[in-house]
DNA sequence: ATTAGCACTCTATAGGTCAGAGTGCTAAGA
DNA sequence: TCTTAGCACTCTGACCTATAGAGTGCTAAT
């Protein structure tokens, strides 16, 4: 741990920057932040600081800007002073989204253009990871005379699609049949459970030598996936018109990487398990081309089994203040709407 | 019309400013394209073009650049020379669009990605108009116990599906009544004439004495747009890699623009009338924002109907040979295959 | 250990110069 | 009358220089 003092300085200075995307000198520390120390002094904490890799001097005669490991010491710190963080957002931040609790996908859509409108940066939601849902009505009708189209529905509202092609026809009766049938073995299963256990073990079942069921069985286990999550992405223009990103060559490499959507699946699954909100500061990020952005990404759940996740990609200097909060706030939010419908 | 020697410079200068985005001089056009003319005259001639309103100077020792009036003469010329346009594209291109003839969205989605990332604009598509579309199906579940889930399903594979919340309760008998009634009455008809007319009609019908149902119908009319369409719209970072957008405030305005889902509707439900492909160039766009831009769409049917929009957005200096063939193609590949299924 | 003082370094801005590109105009030629 | 060669003119963009301002690091004094 670092002296108390050094403590202090850092923590203006990032806090200072954040509010302020100036290169923070002695002379400004001294002045807004009365710690009754001279500039002088200061200066030496601040060289100490740069030593030790927490803060960056874009050129000799510039001031003191933070480095990753600089803004990582300033969030950590905030998680420590808790009450500081869970001031909660105004209800009218969540007016518009209370209408529209139906459709899982559509309150993820409104939540990340809520979060991006509020916050000024990027909103990010990941859809239920579907092997992680749990049917609770599996219904199949004909479409035109060689298609199935199977609907599934499950607790969390999630309502999946998928037109099946099949190589025979079905009769209204056999559709009726294997719709019964595959009710009354993966309800209340999730997705992964079947698809790993029960549609082998179904197979091998020698009580069933209804070919129908079979050829259905079959065709599960190659389309229960049902595709993968969904991403909602909001608000790019709103990070592109901050002063942090005033270089061509940026904006472009950001607007590469933000639109990419495979590349937003595996950043958000990969933060999926961590309790409550948790944040990925610049160069921690492990995707290409986001090592100048930070993110800051909660889970919401059904109950208490936490099933997708919703957050913020901005600059790394960041409002984590403001980020943590509307995250933390948004993402109950959408699970107090999952519970209580 | 005007003089044949104008128009053959005219369109040199488009050419050319197309391929290179370089105001072009008169000594570049003689050299390039051997009219057998020398630069003064040919200096002279883009002088008459410019005071008509076709090119534009900017600057006094620039060469010359073509306005909107330059772009939309160059675009109506092609439109004339239709060979030129014709040649199709490659069947590769439409490799990975043949295996998601399922669902028509994510077709639609698949298709902006493969929009953009051929013409390297952004692509943008804009899914059936729900209330011209004609339901086949339309079923009911029960959800919870309040809940009611409908699903309608379209003969060009729409699937959508609505989660109703109701006063009361319905048993499954219920539910299978109205169910039944509802596909008697609305099977075959656009949701339009369903709201418009049946809807109106079924309510005074006095036959129904049944209150069950007249619940149903006044929640379907209520409900039963269904939202608006979505768009899709994916490649927004191809176009702010373009020379065209180098200047800070203007790929700001850009991404905001393009990423306004209401605007793009807006303007694709504007041009979605039109037989073929059609085109926007710069300032004749109606849309806030979009005046550096054109767009090029065209409609894809279902047999004879045109149901939806897709389309390209560039910058008015867009490669418009290439950029309305894809679109006219692809728009035709997405018509055969809502057909062929 | 702290701080005042000072020389030093670096950036950003403004002004000035210069080559290059392309024009418009004029006068001569077909 | 239309075309063209020649030339002066204009504007940009690159490059250089000077200067003010900000903030530092170091040293010596407290």
């Amino acid at each position: 741990m670092i002296d108390a003092r050094l403590n202090k300085i850092l923590w203006a200075v990032v806090e200072s920057y954040i509010s302020n995307p100036d290169p923070v000198g002695s002379r400004f520390v001294t002045k807004k932040y009365a710690f009754g120390l001279s500039p002088a002094t200061v200066r030496n904490i601040m060289a100490d600081l740069e030593d030790m890799g927490f803060l960056h001097q874009p050129h000799t005669s510039a001031g003191r800007v933070p480095t990753d490991k600089g803004y990582r010491f300033y969030v950590d710190a905030l998680f420590k002073r808790e009450e500081e963080l869970c001031t909660g957002c105004p209800d009218e931040v969540y007016e518009r989204l209370g209408d529209i609790r139906d459709d899982i996908n559509m309150l993820l859509n409104e939540a990340t253009r809520t979060l991006s409108a509020h916050s000024h940066y990027v909103g990010i939601a990941l859809s239920p990871k579907p092997e992680k849902t749990i049917p609770i009505k599996i219904s199949l009708f004909r479409h035109r005379d060689d298609h199935v189209v199977v609907t599934l529905m499950t607790d969390e509202g999630i309502i999946r699609n998928k037109i099946i092609r099949l190589d025979r026809k079905l009769s209204l009766r056999d559709l009726e049949r294997v719709s019964e049938y595959l009710n009354s073995r993966f309800v209340g299963r999730t997705l992964d459970e079947i698809r790993s256990v029960i549609l082998r073990e179904m197979l091998h079942d020698k009580a069933i030598c209804d070919d129908l069921i079979a050829e259905a069985i079959r065709v599960c286990q190659e389309e229960l996936y049902f595709g993968s999550s969904e991403v909602f992405i909001s608000g790019l223009s709103e990070v592109l018109c901050l002063p942090d990103f005033s270089d061509l060559v940026r904006i472009r490499e950001i607007s590469k990487a933000i639109e990419d959507k495979h590349l937003i699946i595996k950043l958000l699954d990969g933060m999926a398990d961590t309790e409550g909100v948790s944040v990925l500061i610049g160069s921690e990020n492990p995707a290409e081309g986001m090592q100048k952005l930070s993110i800051v990404v909660s889970t919401y759940k059904e109950g208490e089994r936490p099933i997708g996740t919703i957050g913020i990609i901005g600059p790394t200097r960041m409002d984590y203040v403001k980020a943590i909060n509307i995250v933390d706030t948004t993402a109950k939010f959408i699970t107090r709407m999952l519970s209580e419908k």
